[in-house]
RNA sequence: CGGGAUAUAGCUCAGUUUGGUAGAGCGCUUGGUUUGGGACCAAGAUGCCGCAGGUUCAAGUCCUGUUAUCCCGACCA
């Protein structure tokens, strides 16, 4: 990609926003506010994004959850049916409006209408346990929007719903979905924790949520290290759920639990028959008579991750992305003298399958560092006067901080790995 | 929805106290000199001072209303 294409116009001073990863994002032109929690995404962050989206969908369709898309736009008597239209539209959390043939909303979440999809899915025991998930765009208009896109009124959401006969089954996929989630987030290099937390307005009983450990978090986790339990500081404020607590653990002490800042970057529930029951979800068992599945429901803030990543993987200069979702994996600059070597460098490295940015807009040599660092990307070719001195390429690693000189083949051999 | 704050050039902001010709830095355009860590010189363009009323000879500035945005609480992936 040549960046002059792009609509990259980074900003020669520092963006004002309460967190690092904002800032840069800001200053970079990759994230645009066009109203309060609403975003536009510059190339380079939403390419950043569908890599992250891919690893996510890579490890469900393995584990076996398959891929559906459902619609965002939804008629008001599907909420009306699980009594959440009035929970939603009446708190104003939902937005909400009134079309040709009646009223409809932008979906706040999928519950609703992956069950009326599942309809037609699940007639048998025989057609049960199912797993399905979509990723896609929900609306909240949230009460106060927070941190960017960590708490945006559009967001990307990753929800995968499961579809049992027995409640013992929809316990297994549960923990078999936790396992998913784990590498998951092992694979986006990302340290997270599954802490106990309430299930609120989704319904249900058990439930929790997948936190990374983050200053710039609005959630605070408690933690017993001894027990390598963790819980929603909410759940402990819960006086029946405390209660549980206690019961379960012996000498649960919360003044013994260590606290600490956190982002949810995912949450997943058992949701048992709670909507099943409510919008007739039913199945025909072996003996023969028609029962309410039992369903699990598992969710991941795709912008939270992104967000979070961003926030963990950046210094004072710019991004420095995990590898495995990094936008592109080298930049080309160079002075007046090499325009047509660079040219044909980056018309080799793209021939070769290399993900490579020529940097053709002009601009001072030290911008056009600054703003490679700036965007992200892991590896600067240079081709300055130092090149004109030695023939040598250089190349500035930004994950370990130094820089090599290679040969021209050595180039295209340390870039196609 | 309660409490607090802000709104002036593309961006960051000064000017509001004490009403009197609309400002700076950065960015942008043109020309030239540059080209290794956000270059320099010269010339230039850019404003319904959030919006609507009101007070006044005169309003960016004072008054009323309204909208948007930010921060603190409840909500959540």
């Amino acid at each position: 990609m040549r960046i002059s294409r792009t609509g990259a116009k980074t900003k020669h001073s520092k963006a004002q926003a309460d967190n690092m990863f904002q800032q840069i994002l800001l200053q970079a032109s990759q994230l645009k506010m066009h109203a309060a929690g609403i975003y536009g995404f510059g190339h380079f962050l939403i390419r950043a994004r569908n890599k992250l989206v891919q690893i996510i969908r890579k490890n469900l369709e393995d584990f076996g959850s398959a891929e559906v898309s459902l619609p965002i736009l939804q008629p008001k008597a599907l909420w009306q049916n699980s009594g959440r239209w009035e929970i939603f539209a009446g708190g104003k959390l939902m937005f909400n409006f009134s079309g040709r043939n009646g009223d409809y909303c932008l979906a706040p979440t999928g519950e609703e209408i992956v069950l009326d999809f599942a309809k037609d899915a699940i007639i048998s025991y025989k057609d049960l346990p199912i797993n399905i998930f979509q990723i896609g765009n929900k609306y909240r208009d949230e009460i106060r929007v927070r941190g960017g896109i960590l708490r945006s009124k559009e967001f990307l959401m990753k929800d995968a719903y499961s579809f049992h006969a027995s409640f013992e089954d929809m316990v297994l996929e549960y923990e078999s979905m936790k396992k998913c989630y784990f590498k998951i987030f092992k694979d986006l290099e990302m340290k997270v924790v599954a802490v106990k937390a309430l299930n609120s307005d989704m319904g249900g009983n058990v439930s929790e949520e997948f936190m990374c450990f983050s200053k710039i978090g609005e959630d605070k986790i408690l933690i017993d290290e001894a027990r390598n339990l963790a819980f929603n500081e909410e759940i402990l404020q819960n006086k029946e759920k405390l209660d549980e607590l206690k019961k379960t653990y012996e000498n649960f002490n919360v003044e013994d639990l260590k606290k600490v800042e956190c982002i949810e970057l995912g949450h997943i529930f058992q949701l048992g028959q709670h909507y099943s029951k409510k919008m007739q979800g039913l199945f025909v068992d072996v003996d023969g008579v028609k029962k309410p599945y039992y369903m699990g429901c598992y969710g991941i803030g795709i912008n939270r991750v992104l967000g979070t990543i961003c926030e963990n993987n950046c210094d004072e200069e710019g991004l420095i992305w995990p590898k495995a979702i990094a936008p592109y994996k080298c930049v080309i600059i160079y002075n007046e003298n090499n325009k047509n070597k660079a040219e044909e460098i980056y018309l080799k490295l793209k021939q070769h399958g290399v993900e490579v940015v020529l940097f053709d807009k002009e601009a001072g040599f030290g911008s056009k560092i600054k703003d490679s660092k700036l965007l992200g990307f892991l590896y600067i070719i240079i081709l300055g006067n130092k090149f004109n001195e030695n023939g040598l390429f250089e190349l500035e690693d930004r994950i370990n901080a130094n820089k090599i000189f290679l040969e021209e083949e050595e180039l295209f051999n340390f870039l196609k790995n």
